[in-house]
DNA sequence: GTCTATAGCAGGATAGAC
DNA sequence: GTCTATCCTGCTATAGAC
């Protein structure tokens, strides 16, 4: 059967793989629909502000349909949750190889400027302040959910941050005494104050580039000991 | 006409001034009554988890009771949040004096020690972290109550930090060159990791006298410089 | 001013036709 | 599997007796 003239619901409907034997295109297509709206509705509303009507309506599919993919409105919440994590898993990842042409201390400084801003320019981006005053929001009553996203998200990349300046002290071109500490001190030295505001700011001015540049630069210059 | 017997909702009717023409004691007394009830339950369960009903009944009055006294419960959930806040502004207010007696740089490591130990204990005291979560939960349908919030609580701790560090320069008591930025920088680095924390773990345990005297010893370190 | 009772409504979840 | 129609609970807010 077709789909009907007139739906402009197929966005996604191209990552279903051409002849897949189970799960049929329209199945698959408006299981991302009802993902893709609910994540938009999450994010702008919270969870109890949006409803599942509102959410079958904005993914062009009956209510019902998502109780079928989904089960019920926690599930649903749980999976956006998580599944919005996996960037931060890939962003993690490219923060640990970031510095791995780096061969003489000279260079340290330019390299943890350069780090301090794409780290800084992708927290205070307003996806990612949204997400965080979501989970926030729903920790009371999601306390789990609360802590694998944390686990997930802002520790992962606390993590690996603390690897990679193990790395650079192993390498002899970073001296601090404990680098999983020292990676907490320059995160929060770079990040806390935006992150703080950002919570209670709500569609405040996202910094500019110049800004942040600014803000990575006196981060890094602290941080290295004036 | 006399409390009835028996009701022990009275704790907060001293602060009724005696004989006062308008606003008899026992009207007094339930308002208070039901502020104490809301403040508990709005920050062990949020605004909307909270229902006008639950707040009656653990005050000890019915639900018109509230209605009368604070018209509905968005006026409520705002006079609750801003009324707490006046403790913020106590808070700020000792730190600003804190330093009065100091006379001599040898001395400031200590007194710095001393501060940070107090401001930890504050912000990580479980009350503080659920008011916190409380705000950013509604930010999205209260913004302009999250952004008063933010001015009189975290806004006003950080100003009254940098007067004081202002201050300590003047006395030539501390080098830096921003005191506004430095008192950022000082109090993101003493906070920012169990802020973050504090946010994401409900109900996680609360961090003992010796680790916050680890926590702040480390801050001042890395703050003056190694 | 306070209580009991209720109006009015929204939202989560389900039943049954196709 | 999907859609339409519906049930039922729980909430805010108010009306009316005292």
């Amino acid at each position: 059967m077709p789909e009907p003239a007139g739906a402009d619901d197929g966005l996604l409907v191209r990552i279903t793989p051409r002849g897949a034997d189970r799960a049929p295109r329209a199945a698959e297509g408006k299981r991302a629909a009802i993902a893709r709206a609910a994540t938009e509705l999450f994010l702008a509303q919270g969870y109890q502000a949006t409803s599942t009507e509102q959410v079958a309506s904005t993914a062009g599919v009956s209510k019902q349909t998502v109780y079928n993919q989904f089960g019920d409105k926690e599930r649903l919440f749980r999976e956006i949750v998580l599944g919005v994590t996996a960037t931060a898993e890939a962003f993690a990842d490219a923060l640990a190889g970031s510095m791995d042409d780096l061969d003489s201390p000279a260079g340290l400084d330019a390299a943890l400027r350069a780090l301090a801003r794409r780290y800084l320019t992708t927290v205070v981006s307003p996806q990612v302040l949204a997400l965080r005053r979501l989970v926030i929001s729903e920790a009371t009553r999601f306390p789990d959910l609360a802590a694998a996203y944390y686990e997930r998200g802002p520790a992962r990349v606390l993590a690996a941050l603390g690897d990679l300046f193990a790395d650079l002290v192993g390498r002899g071109l970073l001296r601090v005494g404990d680098p999983t500490r020292a990676a907490s001190d320059f995160a929060f030295l770079l990040l806390g104050r935006v992150l703080d505001e950002g919570m209670f700011r709500v569609a405040g001015p996202v910094p500019t580039p110049a800004e942040i540049e600014a803000s990575a630069d006196h981060a890094v210059e602290v941080f290295l000991g004036r």
